[in-house]
DNA sequence: AATGAATGAGCCTTCATTCAT
DNA sequence: GATGAATGAAGGCTCATTCAT
């Protein structure tokens, strides 16, 4: 017997790799099961076989990527426990990984909130508390040794991942003037600035 | 009767208004032209009257929001030519000018990239040459006078406004903890603090 | 301008003279939109303007005919106040209207009881009750006078209208091997026995 | 391990028991292949190794449940050769098989007549020929003694069982006022009255 | 006998847009 | 300017059936 999950799995991936350059090409409502079914060279059954439908093609590509992006800024932060060098390796990685995966990115910056939100399992919202849970608490441990400002939790965020998300939406929309590099640089360094210490020089 | 005009322009305003609203609650493309006429109270026909097709009046709508912007934030930038004030200025200006304008900020935050693109007209263009001009202008004489730290222009957009519009974004979701006041102040305080020249202490 | 009503009328009533055709051919489930509109020569939309959808076209036919023929049989119990003549008159009428009417008979007795059902209005019912209480007010009246044998409601409308509905199913079929003329002479008068008072000699 | 056959049988008649529940439940036509997979607890293929197609699985049904009837009516004639006794007979057998078989009955009175016509088959042309051939001879022998109105053959047909017929669907359908018991007799004998020969005072 | 992935034709319905009045 | 009936292309999805294992 053949290895029966290869086979499966192989055009499940294909659909997947298929929508998700159609999705980033047309948009995720111009794309049609048909567009997808020509590119990944399927039947229209054997798509809804693997999906229950469009939407669910979509979370899939959504879930897979934001798992994976997390799973690495974990590990960001193990190996980076002190905040002067996390939050600028954090902003470098955000942009890294999405010039790793350029296409996942694109789709997930896309915020097609309603479809993915709808589609969103119990199975999601336990990865993201886990997620949320470890990182806050990397930063509780930071700010407590007085090695990070005390910032509210809202802006926090923002203030970090704001500009690497606006940067690499820049970027993904060929709208940057030089090349990306030089930009994560120096937002990286500008993020330490704005959540460092009060006392700490730069 | 009532002039002519103002008939005109209510009927063109319902339309944009509850184009908006459901382009909000449902999303540009769900949102259908018959959902439109039902929550204008006007007829098909008459939609097609004021605007070309569904487009134009997503377009409309886009290009009222971003004129408003830009002409405040303007005016913004002349009463603070010091990057001191001004740039904490823009900062709070960009969270303000979406808190009076939750419905229109959500709407063109939703990044219909795809759609209100290819509706934007050369006038559109023009206006944002001259507000890109303008801004940047402001920028290079602050930064001129030693003022401002010389960062690049991708690096610099990001760093000040991408904290702003990620805080936004949350505020719109209802994902923030804490009223948006507190972390507006926190943001435009670190977009100083990141672009602040590198001698000045905060 | 233009008697609005008879040309919007006229698309209404050939798509349902279309439907009722086409159902009677091939079944409801078989028959498609397509089918049908080829046949009213109209387009999708315009049956989708006129009809919420497939089975609001059913319902149509099925509750115009059932109007139809209440509205008949209550003339004839008006017009045979006695059970003698009314009860052989009410079955030749059931096999007399299923004649004038064979495609919408034919529809009826098909008993697609699950669409039709699930799209009866308040309307219908009201019409069915008011039926159904004027033809049992005639029924009591009769068996209050003794012109009619005290039967279960149940099983007074089988016996008297169960052999006209076989009849005439079997007639639709084309299963008769005499004229339906007959036949329908022959189940009158013994709908007559069957519900006649003891007494009373046939 | 249980005896093969045992086990192919228990396959095949789980899927006819599923098949049969769901016809009655959704119709024939909503019905899928799939809800009958899941109903039986079996496979796609499965299925389509006991039964060609789906029309198979309603013919087979309908095959089984008119055999049995016939079968049992046959007998009540055979033990009630006057008609004084087997009129009625036949009809409280009718009203009693039903009872006994409601999901069949049900499934065959729905009036598929459309789908199952097209599937029967030679067999089933001949088990009704043999039937019908021998209740004729039943009802010819009784006309030649007397003991039976002579009436056409149409109108016997539907004196006697329409009303049977009607009575049930109505059990069926929920829709009698009193204990079926109580209206099966009455039709019962207001069958033998409808056809009882005329000298005959009931 | 059983399994379930794959197929692909076809269906109902939606919807932006047009146009006669 | 307004109305709403009409158009018809197109899309998401279903489902009976096949077939390799």
């Amino acid at each position: 017997m053949a290895p029966e999950w290869s086979t499966t799995a192989a055009r499940r991936n294909g659909i997947l790799a298929a929508a998700l350059t159609l999705f980033n090409e047309k948009g995720y409502e111009a794309t049609t099961i048909d567009d997808v079914r020509q590119a990944a060279a399927a039947s229209t059954g054997s798509i809804y076989h693997h999906f229950r439908n469009k939407q669910a093609i979509a979370a899939a590509l959504f879930v897979e990527g934001l798992a994976g992006y997390q799973r690495e800024l974990l590990e960001v932060f193990r190996q980076n426990p002190h905040a002067r060098d996390g939050v600028p390796a954090a902003v470098r990685h955000y942009v890294d990984w999405c010039m790793r995966n350029p296409a996942l990115a694109r789709f997930m910056l896309a915020g097609r909130d309603f479809e993915v939100r709808e589609a969103t399992t119990a199975a999601v919202r336990e990865m993201n508390a886990r997620f949320t849970a470890e990182t806050a608490a990397w930063r509780a441990r930071n700010v407590e040794r007085g090695e990070l400002r005390p910032l509210g939790g809202d802006a926090y965020l923002a203030i970090v991942y704001g500009p690497a998300r606006a940067l690499v939406r820049s970027w993904l929309a060929g709208r940057l003037s030089a090349p990306i590099e030089e930009a994560t640089a120096e937002v990286a360094s500008a993020a330490w600035r704005a959540v460092a210490p009060p006392g700490e020089l730069p």
